[in-house]
DNA sequence: TTATCTGCAAACATTTTGCAGCGAG
DNA sequence: CTCGCTGCAAAATGTTTGCAGATAA
């Protein structure tokens, strides 16, 4: 256990969102820590392999990450357009996925259900606009 | 409309599986198809754009394409470890997400319902191992 | 002290792009 | 003939790795 991985392990505590390792070290050089961007990727392998944060894969190719310390397992809703994010504690798609995956023979099913879809906001924009993307 | 154009076409349309832009490439030089690797890119780019392919990104970072002419929009089962996929016809799926996102004020949820699990082979050959990564 | 971690920079893999030339309409 | 598509190679992006030196235990 290094200073750096500390700031990281610190870093992630203070949010629920995810963050790409990239978005990490900037901020972490930000309020001054010195740590490398290699030093940053690798935390979050290691991370991510004791099961500590959550792995997520970005549509541009980015690998998110996020502090796992939710006492209860719940997805996350986000709004492709402006970024904002909800939590759900949606049992029911937990259990849709996991019987699903069952009925094929298929076990530790790990439905990445990250929903993206548009916030109210960007709907009704997008109901008088109507550019086809 | 091309004839490298009409060849990738051709191709996707004799599989239901997703395949890379770089395995597509290789494929069609190996049945003797003169085509550069960025005109499979910028194919695929294309026909995404029209909605012609579905659209997935694996978990080491490559884009797969697969052809998208299933009358009933389905989900994939897949297995993390030797690559067999299931089609899901899971309307329950469905619904569940988007009444969820429906809760929250979100429309046009694209539940990226990938599911990724282990296939029953694995699943004994894990459990008898138990080498933890 | 010693094994591990860090930082830098170079290596990698995938995807995108600039540009000159070919080909479809 | 003209415009768009193609191919190559170079660039861009995100991530990994080799290695020498710093650091935790």
């Amino acid at each position: 256990m290094t200073r750096q991985r500390a700031a990281v392990v610190d870093l992630l505590a203070g949010t629920q969102d995810f963050r790409s390792a990239q978005q990490l070290h900037e901020m972490l050089r930000d309020q001054g820590e010195t740590i490398g961007l290699a030093t940053v990727y690798r935390t979050m392998q290691s991370l991510a392999e004791h099961g500590e944060v959550d792995v997520l894969r970005a549509d541009d190719g980015e690998t998110l990450y996020r502090q796992c310390a939710s006492p209860t397992h719940h997805h996350q809703l986000a709004c492709r357009y402006c970024g904002a994010t909800v939590e759900l504690a949606a049992e029911a798609v937990e259990r849709c996925a996991e019987q699903v995956g069952g009925e094929y023979g298929y076990s530790a099913v790990q439905h990445a259900v990250e929903l993206f879809g548009a916030c109210s906001d960007r709907a009704a924009r997008e109901a008088q606009a109507t550019t086809g993307r």
